[in-house]
DNA sequence: CACGCCAATTTTGTATACAGAACGTCGATG
DNA sequence: CATCGACGTTCTGTATACAAAATTGGCGTG
């Protein structure tokens, strides 16, 4: 357990844990001193939480007028899916070149029995999600490359907030949970390509699951997918 | 000419400046005093502005002894590529899909002529490090994402730093240009496909030029490109 | 002579106070 | 009744003061 001692870092990661927690959906707006009053410290360690969430992404200042938490309109989720297309593909690539065979064979065995985990009624699925985020550890070890590993890290930090709107559907998740499959085994079998073409497969899919989605809950047109609106 | 007011956006820019300058060269020690009475304003914005210069990876804490300015290995610029090759080649793309054809058919008639511009001894390259600055902010607006565009440019600040160390080969700016005229001539044509691997071909060559020169200036071995070292 | 510990100083982290700017509101006037 | 302007309130931006932590130097001891 690592303890943040600093005050700012505390108030960093409970905006963070907020804002993806959609305890704080977009378009909240964070006044400086609601905020370190609320959450008991002062405005110096808060500016710098929320300049730290700026650079994130994760809220920016609307117009002069305070700062917000940034929107998740369908666009901006396509935006955040390219970037991820990208980044995402060049970071099999890597991996499957440098990766550790056993590592990534001891999470493709996992990744064959991930039925059972998705069987266990979790509400939360966190021990999909943990599985997923330990393959995303063991690719990030594996690329050795700080500039893409960040920034990955940035990204997964707003597809954790996506996440909320595509939990509800076993069906594509064990979808992903194969396609997943697929791009271990690629890594483990040091094929960059077929891992980058796998990659490409699974951010296709899992872009047109939220199109469905989103399409589903507000059809039709290119309106955000949540309204905006304070807690 | 945009004019900053706030006081921590000039010291940002400064530093900023300084750095890819290499005015203050990889290893300085940032103290916030020393700084911020250099600059003559107080220590709250300079914070601001090495968290700001924190976020862009120009530096670093380096393990809890104040901040330094990040250095620039071989390792650290390939790490710095292998991003590129992903975001270029992806904006390479959406460019040649989404870009207005007449502002890319200007610029590929610009690059057409490049020679004129490198011909006019112009030590710094301005003209032709100019109209490749037109070319990524055409790029930019084409692609139309802010989290990609973001992120370009921030890569882009790193590669002012490292250009430093590739400026004088005439030789190999008149094969860049060469190669940017490529791109440019597959994005006016629409052509997805030929402006990725244009751009995966560029980054290439850019690449194997700057091993070349370090090899040629530290033979052999992994060494860092410069010696660290305060101004 | 080397290793470790203690103290002094510098440095970072936090809080608060002050100034300036912007927004909203209330009133007055056309 | 609508619109424009001025005033007041509230916000961000900046400076400074205070506290805590870490490092460096020196001194003592093994």
């Amino acid at each position: 357990m690592t303890v943040t001692k600093r005050v700012s870092d505390r108030a960093y990661q409970t905006l963070r844990d907020e804002i993806v927690g959609w305890e704080l959906p977009p378009g909240s707006v964070l006044g400086e001193v609601e905020q370190s009053t609320r959450l008991g410290v002062s405005r110096t360690p808060l500016r710098e939480a929320l300049a730290r969430l700026t650079a994130d992404g994760l809220v920016s200042s609307q117009s002069g007028r305070g700062l917000v938490v940034t929107d998740l309109s369908l666009a901006s989720i396509r935006e955040i899916f390219e970037v991820r297309q990208a980044l995402e593909e060049q970071a099999a690539r890597l991996a499957s070149r440098r990766g550790d065979t056993a590592v990534f064979a001891k999470l493709e065995s996992e990744f064959a029995a991930v039925n059972e985990l998705l069987d266990h009624d979790d509400p939360a699925r966190h021990a999909y999600y943990g599985l997923v985020a330990r393959l995303d550890d063991a690719i990030d070890a594996a690329v050795d490359n700080s500039y893409l590993t960040s920034a990955l890290a940035t990204l997964r930090t707003h597809l954790v907030r996506v996440r909320r709107l595509a939990v509800d559907d076993p069906a594509r998740l064990a979808a992903a949970a194969a396609e997943h499959l697929l791009i271990v085994q690629a890594i483990a079998a040091r094929d960059a390509e077929l891992a980058a073409h796998a990659t490409q497969v699974h951010l296709h899919r899992a872009w047109r699951n939220i199109q469905k989605l989103a399409n589903l809950e507000n059809s039709p047109g290119p309106a955000p997918i949540v309204p905006r609106g304070s807690p």
